[in-house]
DNA sequence: ATACATATAATGTAAAAACATTAAATACAC
DNA sequence: GTGTATTTAATGTTTTTACATTATATGTAT
């Protein structure tokens, strides 16, 4: 029985226990989505984010904490992520002025194309999640708003 | 500006782009809750959900491709982690009798009781979730399975 | 029976993550 | 200003994951 029947079948201690589960599946499986559509690109998930982040912020640049704060894998091994990404010359990096302990991160013209070349086939998860309306997807946003308190 | 505030006030393509990231970030979240708790044990989590899966076939054996089809993260490394609790005596692993390609991996009593003692421990989602109604909590896995088709 | 395809798990290797420590700059109390 | 604590990022090391390959057993078509 593969996890997806058992989410449905198992008998939870409660529908919070439940929740849990259903969520890191599901999770998990649209991980695997982005990460297959990335790899083409040879960018790992967190590499993308990162640049991301970066795109976000551009022309501004960001420090590596910033980085951090806003990744959703916060392990936090955004100094070597930044590394990889500087070695595919897809951002720069150079010693922040006012503050000499941080790092000012930037996205690199190359990394712009590459997003922007990425961003037309990245997956529509609109399509993708066609058995739920446009109202059930914004009331999962509210119950997850809420849940995180 | 972290992630967290950043699902609020962040403009979305739309609702379902935004689930995307709400799910991840929630899932990321509690990642983070699960293994932090299993770390005075000694197990990380695929370890862990591993035994679980045991625990769930005890008295039966599973094969190494029964614990891939559950693990939550099937990026299929079940032949080492076994290895690893293989080490720890938390299971034992002995080649299957009917296919002989196949391995019968079993819970053994430590591993047992191992999670016997984790299970007390366990986060209580129910209160970490204390913002969510009890048919919240349903509502959200209603959509969720049904999001998932 | 033989040949070929498939299923199952293990292994080799490279990449990345986890975890702890370090180094340098800044902030702050006195 | 001096000493101490804190912030910021990088680095060292170990563990784990990712990806491809391999070895063996089984299934299947002829």
């Amino acid at each position: 029985m593969k996890l997806e029947d058992e989410i449905i079948q198992k008998k939870f201690g409660n529908e919070y226990e439940k929740l849990v589960v259903n969520i890191l599946y599901t999770g998990n499986w649209m991980n695997l989505v982005n990460s297959s559509n990335l790899k083409p690109y040879g960018l790992t998930l967190p590499q993308y984010n990162v640049l991301r982040i970066l795109r976000g912020q551009h022309p501004n640049p960001a420090t590596v904490n910033l980085l951090i704060e806003r990744m959703l894998d916060k392990s936090s091994n955004a100094s070597r992520i930044v590394d990889r990404l500087l070695i595919k010359e897809l951002l720069t990096r150079r010693a922040c002025k006012k503050d000499r302990r941080s790092v000012d991160v930037s996205i690199t013209e190359k990394g712009l194309k590459l997003l922007k070349k990425i961003d037309a086939t990245q997956p529509k998860w609109k399509e993708i999640f066609n058995t739920l309306s446009e109202a059930e997807a914004k009331n999962l946003n509210i119950l997850l708003d809420k849940l995180r308190g």
